[in-house]
DNA sequence: CTGAAAGCGCTTACAG
DNA sequence: CTGAAAGCGCTTACAG
């Protein structure tokens, strides 16, 4: 351990030194607060650039008393599908982190079969004045009248999971659902034998959310991929729109009756576990099974060999990740990439043991 | 924005009220510092536990005009691989963000094939009374020497890259070489024909060091693959010496006179760059080439082709966090995982844009 | 429009 | 062995 004592870095006092101030004065330039002279705040910033002034974060949040609040709006964890208490553990994760500097985190949580759950908790985070937002668009619509008022109150936000291009947002942060239905192309067309035909599952209830676009742009690119490397294979498709494990399985049955030489299976989402339930019963091996994330029903079936492939976004950083850039916008006051795109992440039974979610 | 003032956590003078002593006699208990008698420490322990004290911080690091020196040994950057490239970016991406709590890191650097050197800047560290160690212990003898120094010294000193296991390091962070080459194993065998032929390619120059032992045990793994799921193909394997890139090219032209019915090739570093550079000079296409390491030249084969899969366990990452358990242990005074295994990432083609090395 | 003082929760000498 | 005071680099009222 050392002491500095040389070259320490500027602080308010040289700077009010120089411009011949009070701090109080330099604190408020600093700020940008109003109740200083045009000519005065102009010298001070001058002398700002000229020491390269760098605030001593620790000295500021420890001196303000003020509490930063940062909310939250995503789905609440439902039975049918445990994904969503990934991006909560990075959130919880990045509160811990940062409950020392003065933030707090306010939980809301929606329904994702519910619109107006949806509403409803935006209405509530509105009223609150939050300092800061993250939220998974899950509804189009809605999302963009909530984030619409984001901005109105000068509220940045940050989506997660799914992006909404056009809208003022802090960033985004997910996967880039193009490429990764293209990844998960070239997977299957390694592993199954030329021309041979390959089932593409679409597992959600409405046909008209946010969800459901997700889905489909994971299969353009899954489709992409064989088209772009020309390559034949057949590809039969089915939606499947009650979702749960019974329906899924009548459904598949259904499908294999028609196409009994499927050899291999692409599911859009996490229900790929439904899929391979229904493989394991009917003893159905020899099938190439991809689907996408890392939750315990589909990493059992990953361990058993009946799914090959999962593909992983990292929800758990993009809970993480999304909170820290709130942070950085607002206290550290640094830039933050306006678009994150999580990596395409490809669990087997080989390397699950060392995932990091 | 708010300001909380109800259930305010307690802090030095809540304990020094109720212990009826002085915020000075808090600060030498909670530090152990002597010069308390043993009456008023337990007294102020008590209160302590009672109130469930944590301390401030931000407070301590600005009261504290300490600066905390971490050192690093590592393998300087050769034209030969640019491999430590990675790890250094994240020890500078977390220097970067301790700088402000008064935290410096001091870079020593070692020549891969030069056992004195690491031994002469070994000794620099040791001279400099370091608070924290971070090493890539590439030489076993001299880097089981140093870390005896260091525990004698009370240094604390975290592994990257590759373990010793039987020492009292803070932590590991790095790859499970045998479950890394036991992946490419599941990837290779998915994707090539029943009992094709398969060669294993090691480059190394010195036999016996460490990070020749790196490579047996991913060729281990890779093998023991085969053999738990008793599959039959047969392994050739090559051991090449010599790490230019003639004689690699050389090297692998014999063997594949020898073997002309190889089908797949498994190289256990990152010169599967130079393997590819064969491959593509003498147009072998239809093998599957498996390697390890993101870095330009594989990336660069991977995009065109003659690269299949790219196995990689986050260099960067792997240095940004062994600064920060260093941070972790010696700051916040937190647990830190003995060993943190790091994921064994799959990058291909088609994902590669999205990898976050 | 500006300044002087108090305070954030700690640590660090110094005095006794 | 213990206490009182000063100070870390800022922000926050309050006074003028």
């Amino acid at each position: 351990m050392k002491k500095s004592k040389q070259n320490e870095p500027a602080g308010v006092k040289d700077i009010a030194r120089r411009a011949n101030v009070s701090i109080g004065t330099v604190d408020r330039v600093l700020h940008n607060r109003e109740g200083v002279s045009e000519k005065t705040r102009a010298r001070i910033n001058k002398i700002i650039r000229e020491l390269n002034y760098q605030p001593n974060i620790l000295a500021r949040r420890l001196a303000s008393r003020k509490t930063l609040q940062f909310d939250i709006l995503i789905p609440h964890i439902s039975n049918e599908s445990d994904y969503w208490q990934a991006p909560l553990l990075g959130i919880i994760r990045a509160e811990a982190e940062l409950k020392q500097f003065g933030i707090n985190i306010g939980k809301f949580f929606f329904d994702q079969n519910d619109k107006d759950s949806f509403v409803k908790q935006a209405e509530l985070i509105l009223k609150r004045k939050a300092d800061g937002v993250l939220l998974a668009p899950f509804f189009l619509d809605e999302s963009t009248q909530f984030t619409h008022a984001c901005s109105r109150m000068q509220i940045p936000f940050v989506f997660i999971n799914s992006d909404i291009p056009d809208q003022p947002s802090l960033c985004y942060i997910g996967p880039d659902l193009f490429h990764s239905g293209y990844a998960g192309g070239q997977l299957t067309r390694y592993c199954i034998p030329e021309k041979s035909k390959i089932l593409v599952v679409n597992v959600s209830k409405e046909i008209k959310n946010q969800q459901h676009n997700r889905l489909l742009r994971k299969e353009e690119g899954f489709r992409a991929y064989f088209k772009d490397n020309n390559r034949k294979n057949p590809v039969v498709k089915t939606d499947i729109r009650k979702t749960d494990q019974l329906s899924i399985e009548k459904n598949m049955s259904d499908i294999f009756q028609q196409h009994p030489d499927i050899r291999s299976i692409f599911v859009t989402n996490s229900r790929v576990g439904s899929v391979a339930s229904f493989l394991e019963k009917n003893n159905m091996k020899n099938l190439l099974v991809t689907g996408y994330d890392f939750i315990e029903d589909n990493i059992s079936f990953l361990k058993k060999g009946w799914i090959d492939f999962l593909i992983c976004h990292k929800p758990v950083e993009q809970g993480y990740r999304g909170i820290m850039s709130l942070y950085q916008h607002l206290v550290l006051k640094a830039e933050v990439e306006k678009t994150y795109f999580m990596p395409v992440d490809i669990v087997l039974k080989e390397n699950c043991a060392f995932y990091r979610n």
